[in-house]
DNA sequence: CGCCATATTGCAATCGTTTGTATGAAAGGC
DNA sequence: GCCTTTCATACAAACGATTGCAATATGGCG
């Protein structure tokens, strides 16, 4: 009864004999012993561990606590449990150049999942280039060498810009920062769709994520656009439901005096008074394209990226 | 330059010379060489990872999305990546009676942090019998041999109660599952500050954190209850959110006509329309300690369970 | 009873590090 | 010039599993 027969008869193999393997089962059983994980998977050469990996380098306050983030991460949770891989998070700060590399080669995952590009395309490519099992949320551009899921952010914006201007709106506001490449582009669909109807640019002010700045931030921006505005696009569900509140604050009636329209469609964006008209990221459908690709991509198969169209979900505030 | 020198030049081991400490330093970054985790870890008896593992016994359908979990999970990863930790998710569905046991014994863990004890009471207290650095967030009950962060529910519901009786309600619901040990001592709270003021006990119904049916079924409840209600008290604030969106549908207003109060005062709950009156838990203190606890107990002392004191936040909703 | 085929079990190498100890080399004192 | 002390590097044993292959037990058959 060594170390090899009782490996053998915990593994079910056909090579031990029936009542030594139940024996050595039940009293596996009785002094609950469980085999070390650790040494079984650096035997194996696979560990099983996904990396799932949220890059906040614009946004080093920010506290994982965007709803988007959650919902996505518990769908993804879900997907990579289901068969049988565990789910290693990191919260990243880049500060060094190599942040990525050293998750990548820190030999503990089987693959990454990158939940947001935030502003470290450049470092995501350079990892991607020697890096195969690797997959991130977020845009895609034409010519990148990584793998991408995401929705057509460009496309989004279009949607929102239609939105607000068939409900009326003339002067329009743009709430987030347009330096992610996410957010940049639904900013950048948004000016498309404007000026396809010969409207002047957006408004453009910088929101933080940040729950405890957000309020006081649009307050002021706010503030400042002042009466001109009669229409707001928000990056985001929770930026848009912080602006519904600062616009009740303010006395404007929404949709009757400012349309809004938000972002990625939570699941409280329909509970909100009134409900939000957003545009909606199919975040179920999202986090099992980027399994199957990485699945793909670990199984040695060469995934392409995946852009989803986004849609308008039009309730009550546009 | 054997593995031996290579590994204390890496570690920066004054036993190696200065020059080829340098020169093997050197060659690591050109060649991009890493050390391999798994067996770092495997020869340390060390692994640096903690367990953060959401138990679903009760509510199986739940995405790991609700915004008090997501706020929670976020200040814990901040807590353990500043002391150097890794963070292993588990979303677990409680089937087996060994589930908490098969997740210590794995060997690939330092530490377990509970999200919630779910209905899992007994299974924790079992593991907790041999298993020190566990901790886990949620209630306190006498007697508990394993050691929990959390507040005082019962003091919650209590608080909740007498504001809705000071704010003039008189017929309460009370808005979620009682079974699961927290919601079911806010329950208690509730129902103890009524009877203290001579008040009928509340109406009680449950709702599933699920987001796709809790406006159904608080739409039906509340429709089922008529016109007797003249206060709410949600068992969280994403029901209480909902709530108040329902009311609105069915043209009560609030406070006036029903008075609303939530629970946990996650960021959302003051961007709401009316903002939402709510028991607050603190959620970054409670994190705090939580991690501290756990180190402490990694470090073999002995941490005892801390019940935190909730507070309410009065704003227009009661 | 002996031999061979087959069913079980044990040995030992391996995964990639870390670290105690031994060995080798350079340097310093007499 | 030789012996001792120090400094730097190499050797080898862990960590705890898995697995190919060798060794032994079992059984059938002549």
């Amino acid at each position: 009864m060594n170390t090899a027969t009782v490996s053998r008869a915990l593994a079910d193999s056909p090579l031990v004999k029936t009542d030594t393997k139940a024996r050595i089962q039940a009293l596996a059983q009785a002094h609950g012993f469980r085999p070390n994980q650790m040494a079984r998977r650096l035997r194996a050469q696979r560990t099983g561990v996904i990396g799932v990996v949220v890059p906040l380098g614009h946004e080093k306050r920010q506290h994982l606590s965007d709803p988007f983030f959650m919902t996505m991460l518990g769908h993804l949770a879900d997907a990579l449990t289901e068969n049988g891989y565990d789910i290693m998070l990191s919260r990243v700060i880049p500060d060094t150049a190599d942040w990525l590399e050293a998750i990548i080669g820190s030999g503990m995952l089987d693959g990454v999942l990158l939940i947001g590009q935030s502003d470290q395309f450049e470092a995501i490519e350079r990892a991607a280039a020697h890096y195969r099992p690797l997959v991130a949320w977020g845009s895609h551009w034409s010519g990148q060498r990584h793998c991408s899921v995401g929705t057509d952010n460009f496309a989004g914006g279009w949607l929102a810009g239609e939105r607000l201007t068939a409900a009326g709106a003339r002067r329009i506001a743009f709430l987030g920062e347009v330096r992610t490449p996410e957010i940049g582009q639904r900013h950048a669909g948004l000016c498309a769709a404007l000026q396809a109807q010969g409207l002047p640019a957006p408004l453009q002010f910088d929101v933080h994520l940040a729950s405890d700045v957000m309020e006081r931030e649009i307050s002021a921006h706010i503030a400042q656009a002042g009466e001109d505005i009669d229409g707001v696009f928000a990056a985001s569900d929770v930026i848009a439901m912080t602006a519904l509140r600062v616009l009740a604050d303010r006395g404007k009636v929404v949709p009757d005096q400012v349309r809004v329209v938000g972002y990625d469609d939570i699941p409280l964006a329909a509970q909100t008074v009134p409900r939000l008209t957003t545009v909606r990221q199919d975040i179920a459908t999202g986090a099992k394209a980027m399994v199957d690709a990485l699945f793909a991509r670990i199984a040695g198969e060469d995934a392409a990226s995946v852009q989803m169209i986004p849609v308008l979900v039009r309730r009550d505030t546009a």
